[in-house]
DNA sequence: AATGAATGAGTCTTCATTCAT
DNA sequence: AATGAATGAAGACTCATTCAT
């Protein structure tokens, strides 16, 4: 039917517009009449979508989420099949090709969206990032020296998640054009010394061949 | 003067009016009357000494970081005199006892305080931890391997961070009674690991006699 | 034809629903999209017959009061052939059995619904009810003593509703089993009294024959 | 303190608007906003004194009931001391009396204001009203001849009340120059001959002296 | 004839801030 | 210096109604 159409061009544009006035004003001054004058849509459309606000930006999360879901999962994938050190160096370059999906948006989701209601319990990238670390860890046991996966997992989620998230919103010179491939170095130098994998030498000047 | 005091006694209700009643409402619902009303103040005077809500938030949150400071700060202190492996685990353990001080109002800033005008540039804790850090691991160049120390400040101020933080306001089972200590062994041999300095074996069941 | 058919069908099934949700929301809960959904029809189709909400619930009350009148019609033909006595007896007890007919529906109607526009002349019960009462007190006229009947109607009836439907209503305990009769003969006995016919003798115990 | 002057002067303004708008636009147009406006006061004054919309039209139904209610009081009181012809003739000129104190505000009240929520147990004549009369009735036991006070006072209560109020609201001819007295007599024979008091004669067109 | 997506005026309510007392 | 009554901009949300399909 064309109105099911119609309906899905009306949610997006409402979705795209509470991104862009998110980036632009900020969460506290994006009310939900700016949103829907901006998605060019009446504000009754938009609560025949979505029961409130929170549901709105949650929506908006969520659609962040997914795109840097596929991203991760696809480098987690292909990892599975990589050695330890390759495989984690593939999954930090993700992380950090996650993080510049959309950074703008990405930073006011981290840090102007109160983690509240609905917006409690959500993690921007980790997710189930966890489990499924866990489980490449497991597979590779024999590579690595680890006592206990599931902290492990939590070890390193929660530093590849805090290192290239502060790196993309906070140190943007660490990841100027060419030294993209040595910051990947370092945190894949961090996260294998962790797991006691032999670990590649410091080497500060000679850029990474991964690129990212 | 007795009036100096008097207004210091103000100020100090109403930071702590503020800091509970944005832990019990959230920040959203914190407003500046039912503050000024819990510090049994009119809520003209709470204008008399802070320009806007804001600058009262502001307050709070710098009045915590100062206490966190404080403890990091004393650790680091020690810490300079003490050989890389000990003092990292003093660092570390710091760090989580920061994240105890009071990890309610903590969250409340963590999540829910858009950081936006003024509020845009805190770090709760790092602070000036980085450079800190940063002179600390200068100092003990010889026991570490480290190409670039403002990188690896960086590296080993927001790992912990990350990891403190994160242990403390999401997986409280891994602090649990005699569990804490074996938690800050782990983040001390990742960070060690990192900084290429000799790494204290995997060791899961042992709790270290750290205690922290 | 068989779209006349699906018509009435249409339009039971609009008011059948529009009094549920009266009667489950309340008058200002009730929106027509919640009708036109509980009645599994399109908004449109509710705004096909008619032409706002105000005439949606005007046809409610109509029906409502319809099935009231028949009862109250139908006692008040019988009566026409009694003496006074038995006639108004029939006729209270008829004025309780209307009240009785759907007294969750009655109740939202008088006591949440508007007497605003179209809404503003609708007498629940009474209608032509006085008409009618004139005539029979007209037609008994020499059984009783009264000056104006045209007052005398007005009286009887505005009273007889007001104690019927007080007593539905707000003293349910009034008419429960077997005490129904006893106050009908209550009533009687004051309508009885004030028409100057010869009164039954007051009787607390001895519950009435009519039964109600 | 002059701060509490401007209180109850605000909050006058208040009701008294509130009362204005009722009776001018309805219910369901009366808007608080537009009924601060008409006050002269700021809409956030009007959510100082009043927690919600129906709060200030309860307070406003209080007050209007509170006038009534010391009208009635004073006759009932009065009437405590007279026989019963005399009392309840009293009483029932009192009854009319009372619905003629602001009979626009009291058709709002009666017909548009639902009974919801908190003002679903309003009476707004009755109140305790039927404790007193039970009280009186109770009092003048030897002059009449009922069975069970409390129903008696339930009959006079709602019967006065309805015949009042739908002589005042509905039948205003009813009680044109002169002719309020005649009505008095009407109401007052149907209450004594109910209660089984010696009724004065029915006398249509001689005016009672009692005038009303 | 039926549908239901779209509309937007209008509602209640909150809260940071001001200023006369 | 302190108070707290007053303010009003602004926001989230509802719902009767329309009209293109």
């Amino acid at each position: 039917m064309a109105s099911q159409e119609r309906s899905r061009l009306t949610v997006d544009a409402l979705l795209e517009a509470t991104a862009r006035i998110l980036i632009k004003d900020g969460y506290d001054r994006a009310s939900t009449n700016r949103i829907a004058a901006l998605a060019g849509v009446g504000i009754g459309s938009l609560y025949q979508y979505f029961p409130n606000k929170e549901a709105l930006v949650a929506a908006v999360i969520e659609r962040h989420t997914q795109q840097l879901s596929r991203i991760s999962l696809n480098a987690l994938l292909k990892a599975f099949a990589s050695p330890i050190e390759t495989g984690v160096r593939e999954i930090v370059a993700a992380a950090i090709e996650a993080h510049r999906v959309d950074p703008a948006l990405h930073r006011v989701l981290a840090e102007q969206v109160p983690r509240t209601g609905k917006l409690a319990d959500i993690d921007l990238v980790q997710g189930n990032g966890r489990t499924l670390i866990r489980g490449y860890l497991e597979a590779h046991r024999g590579e690595i020296d680890i006592a206990d996966p599931d902290l492990a997992a939590f070890m390193v989620v929660t530093t590849v998640e805090a290192l290239t998230h502060s790196a993309v919103l906070h140190q943007p010179h660490v990841l100027a054009d060419g030294k993209a491939g040595a910051f990947v170095e370092e945190v894949t130098r961090l996260v294998l010394g962790y797991l006691g994998a032999p670990t590649p030498p410091v080497s500060p000047g000679r850029p990474s061949p991964t690129g990212v």
